[in-house]
DNA sequence: TTTAAGCCCATGATATTCCATGACATCCCA
DNA sequence: TGGGATGTCATGGAATATCATGGGCTTAAA
């Protein structure tokens, strides 16, 4: 299982590279699925991104809603229809396609922040401002959830 | 399942090296998964590690947390995005990323604190600090029995 | 031809690995 | 029960590998 933990801050070129975090790489498989999709976040400005194995995931949740309804319609079209398959190359480098570095707000610097599972690509003070907004909400309480198992 | 206990004063040389404490290695899987992972701790000055088992279960968690709510962006970008896959060279040691050494203001000397399933860096007076605000607010205090069944 | 995408190579900076040493602690055998 | 021999451990410095990044070259699409 994929853990993309820890924040790079890498350079966008002229041609629109970026390498994927050397600790990033080392988490997708080995074989022919050393891939990543990327989708826009459905509440920021983020882009997210995962493993292939994830996404199979989210396709398996949106999947077992209720088919034709509202919600399955509305998933399966911000996250199945907006994904895209990124390769990495021989340098370990991807290349962010230029509708989602516009959605991002991305020049020139790409911020890779790392969440588990899945990993977000931020506009580097466009996630500062975030981490600032959930830290000032969240500051200083205990949060007990985490003391629980999962469900 | 890893147990850390005890404490260990060791030195930090000018790259940020120290030794891991031989009876926290000897903790780790002997495998692949020799690495630890290590945080800003939450609530002291004091920085957190743990293996990769238990910060997959810290995921986990988070995951299992409302998407997109606050107290997910909250972990995630306290945690997940602050840790730091740290490797254990041939020789017993690791390299403390210096924002994590200003981070925990340790100068020298590394302070490790076992803490069962984790343990703490810390600096060794801000540790005596630490323990004695302890002590004092629950000196003579029982510890109470696990009521509830453990996760 | 222009544009874009994929490859391969070069390079400086950083991180990792390798080797050497001294301090203890443990072991072993007389 | 000594006390020498052997290992383990923490520590220091030097050699080596990895990483991010930039440029050019080749195909393939437009």
């Amino acid at each position: 299982m994929a853990l993309f933990i820890g924040t790079h801050e890498n350079k966008i070129d002229r041609k629109g590279r970026v390498s994927l975090p050397a600790d990033y790489r080392a988490e997708l498989p080995k074989d022919d699925e050393r891939v990543i999709y990327i989708f826009p976040s459905l509440y920021t400005t983020a882009l997210e991104a995962c493993d292939r194995a994830q996404l199979a995931l989210h396709a398996e949740r949106i999947g077992a809603l209720d088919q034709f309804s509202q919600e399955e319609a509305y998933f399966s079209s911000q996250i199945l229809a907006e994904a895209r398959k990124i390769g990495i190359d021989g340098d370990g480098r991807i290349v962010l396609p230029g509708e989602f570095i516009d959605r991002a707000n991305i020049d020139g610097k790409a911020l890779f922040v790392g969440g588990g599972q899945k990993f977000h690509i931020w506009q580097p003070e466009a996630f500062a401002e975030h981490r600032r907004e959930t830290q000032e909400a969240l500051a200083g309480r205990t949060l007990p959830s985490l003391t629980r198992p999962p469900a």
